[in-house]
DNA sequence: CATCTCCATGGGCAAATGCTCATACATGGC
DNA sequence: GCCATGTATGAGCATTTGCCCATGGAGATG
């Protein structure tokens, strides 16, 4: 075994004393044979490493009724409500379970991912999982401004812990000018990535807000300026770089133009998740909704609220 | 929603703050509105009710390598090993994760329960499950010998946690004479499980040691008087209450001849898992391979260690 | 109506935990 | 061979947690 191999097992070992076995870490530290401190640090990073599942058994009353009421009220095919917390973390955990339980099915399908912090956090909590009857595609760009790979494309991520074929769009995630993008689109590699995007069963995508602060400036995607004019032109929101406006009608322009990413796939045949809570992007997720973008979606109860109201 | 409804609410909820959000008990306090300590107990509580299910998401290569060389070594058909520990929670772990992956399957199937405490733990740690198109049963009575239910029987504690048609052996444990036993075993209710336990799919069933600490005489179903005379007799260890000798093979008596058990379901046909472990076992647990009374084993590294000497 | 019993509550404290910092150790570059 | 850089370790301390116990209120009982 690996000396990686030995210390991740140490580390799953500590967890385990930990949490299964309720030892203390003074225990523990004796059981294995090292300092109370180390025994502390190899749980934490246990955790860290998202070695540690806990999930509470009880179905919460209120999510499954804002769930239900979602699905009626905006005519969703899926929804799942978490209750809300500041971190995110039942987000990322609901979101890990639904991934995992598509990549679990037997019949080859082809699940699509878009990018974002959401999405991320989703896949940093999901379980190493073989999976080669199935395929992984990107349905944005991967690379980022710098020619590095973009950071929060999950789709490498993705890759760590899953054994299946995965299909990477090789663009920047916004072309420089929009010849280059068709360029870019029009070439045989690039365009059987995004015809497989159209076929997926299910796509996973995060919803981005296009304030001063949304993710695509943060990341240094598009300017500060770009962003204002997208939003003087309705945008209130963004999936896989494309931007809508308050009613959920994609939006064209000189900048959409250049977004590098695979078109949204078809709602007939695709189950479209969005992934997304939060009061920053209330009105994008309304928005995409209301324009029938979506029929799926993970969100929390505050944000479920928002949405019924 | 019943008030025990909203309070089990609550529970659930403060655990999920507290595992899956990561707050402090204080945090969860003030969200909640309650005191701190009420937090804590509430988080307390959700654990001693099994709400909250944590497993270490890696394989122990030791425990992987020690089950594999037990299946080999004494010709077993499913063995799984767990690091351990000297609750025991690993095991119950594994043992609830067991039945559940048997009660989740499609098909019809008879399930057949032994009875002790090691069951008992592992059904604690189950799931509740809808699985009414199965059919558990027991193989051992279910009526102590003051008439009440038998404490240690796990039918009514799995039927607390699982849907399914459920049928006990309306007997005492250990029949008062060998006459009685013969009259209720010949009862057509009683016959017809009896029946039903001999065409498991799987079994489940713990291994008592038959020391004068033996769960047996702890119960109060034999005296300490009978159980030294089964020991004088040869006999190492129990299986829903079949006393058996150092090389496995199954003793008769007057003793065995009061037992009330249905006789261990045959390994051509089911799959006879018993969960075992720690140092007053190991020999009953031997013998009981030595004889081929088993051919499914849940055990922990230090055992299997033994096992494998 | 008085009293008793049970159980939930919060105070207080000891144990357990998480975290920071200074140090030691290894690894690799020059 | 020497130094720089990064990484692991243990001491110390603040925070968090688990638990015992005294208190008080709700419902039962006489």
């Amino acid at each position: 075994m690996t000396v990686e191999g030995r210390k991740l097992d140490q580390i799953a070992r500590a967890a385990w004393l930990s949490f299964v076995a309720g030892l203390t870490q003074d225990e523990i530290a004796a059981q294995m044979g090292v300092s109370r401190q180390t025994a502390q640090r190899m749980v934490a990073q246990a955790q860290a490493m998202g070695l540690v599942k806990v999930r509470i058994d009880h179905p919460f009353a209120d999510c499954l009724d804002l769930a239900a009421r979602l699905r009626r009220h905006v005519g969703l095919t899926w929804c799942e409500v978490v209750p809300s917390d500041a971190r995110g973390a039942g987000m990322a955990n609901a979101l890990a379970d639904s991934i995992e339980s598509w990549l679990r099915r037997d019949g080859p399908l082809i699940a699509a991912f878009g990018t974002g912090r959401t999405l991320r956090a989703g896949v940093e909590q999901m379980s190493r999982l073989d999976c080669d009857q199935h395929r992984i595609v990107s349905l944005t760009g991967n690379i980022a401004t710098d020619g590095s790979t973009a950071f929060y494309n999950v789709l490498f991520s993705l890759s760590e812990r899953v054994t299946a074929r995965s299909y990477p769009l090789l663009m920047p995630v916004v072309a420089s000018s929009v010849e280059e993008r068709q360029a870019l689109a029009a070439q045989p590699g690039i365009a059987r990535v995004i015809e497989m995007t159209q076929q997926a069963a299910v796509a996973f995508v995060g919803i981005g807000p296009v304030g001063d602060d949304a993710p695509l400036v943060l990341d240094g995607f598009v300017t500060e300026d770009e962003i204002r004019t997208l939003r003087q032109a309705g945008a209130v929101g963004e999936i896989t770089g494309w931007a809508f406006d308050a009613d959920g009608r994609l939006l064209r322009n000189q900048l959409t133009d250049r977004v590098a990413s695979a078109p949204i796939p078809s709602r007939e045949s695709t189950l479209v998740i969005a992934a997304a809570r939060g009061e920053a992007k209330h009105q994008a997720i309304r928005a995409a909704l209301k324009g029938g973008l979506l029929n799926g979606l993970i969100t929390d109860t505050e944000t479920a609220e928002f949405l019924l109201k």
